[in-house]
DNA sequence: CACCAGGAATGTA
DNA sequence: TACATTCATGGT
């Protein structure tokens, strides 16, 4: 006779969480000193690997041009200059021109707080260059709102571990967001342990030797 | 040399 | 709706 322990998807999705806060600890994101640093990271980093953002991000500094309204101004070859490290240049500085020039054009970031989550979700999803991952990395990281991130490490998780059948983006996003306290706090960790263990042990590698998480 | 990295837009069926 | 292609630099 098996012994069958029967863990609610509560329970296993905080399981998770705290083998990856024990063994990593908090991770301080987002790694930025101001919102609108965030907002430009999180444009920078579409398919970038961080090391490449933080050069371009460095440029951006050195430059003078670290806010959205600077972006807003800034020429645009320039602005194509200073992130070329992160790649795909010539649609980021086009995808940061659109982003800057919403935010800057409803008041900045302190207006736009006003507004409720769903709607500034639909808002931010309505920029040329900001899709659900880089919206909710916005939410979340920015706006400081409970919005659960779901980025492709998250569906390896997901499909690795078979929490669940639909691997879509809202179908991972519902699981987290369905099962877990919406909480800032726990939804900012969760992310980027996700990304942590990604890079340290799970790169490529098919069954993740090593890994906390080969357990369970 | 190939492959990947904290995606999104666009086109096709 | 579900895939395929394109964009581009820097590390392994």
């Amino acid at each position: 006779m098996f012994l069958v322990i029967k863990f609610t998807m509560r329970e296993l999705l905080l399981e998770i969480f705290n083998i990856l806060y024990k063994e990593f600890g908090k991770q301080h994101w987002w790694p930025a000193e101001t919102k609108d640093e965030i907002v430009i990271g999180a444009v920078l980093t579409q398919n970038t690997a961080w090391s490449n953002v933080e050069r371009a991000i460095s440029n951006l500094k050195k430059a003078g041009v670290i806010r959205l309204k600077d972006i807003v101004c800034v020429d645009e070859s320039l602005l194509k200059e200073l992130i070329k490290p992160a790649g795909f240049f010539n649609q980021k500085a086009l995808y940061l021109k659109s982003i800057a020039s919403f935010i800057e054009g409803h008041g900045g970031l302190s207006s736009l707080s006003k507004q409720d989550t769903h709607k500034l979700r639909s808002m931010l999803l309505s920029v040329k260059g900001v899709g659900k991952e880089t919206a909710d990395s916005i939410l979340l990281y920015a706006f400081e709102r409970p919005v659960f991130v779901v980025d492709a490490y998250t569906k390896r998780l997901v499909s690795r571990h078979r929490l669940s059948e639909d691997l879509s983006y809202d179908g991972i996003q519902r699981l987290f967001m369905e099962n877990l306290p919406l909480d800032v706090g726990l939804f900012n960790e969760y992310h980027a342990l996700i990304v942590k263990l990604a890079k340290v042990y799970c790169k490529k590698k098919p069954l993740c030797s090593g890994c906390p998480l080969e357990r369970l």
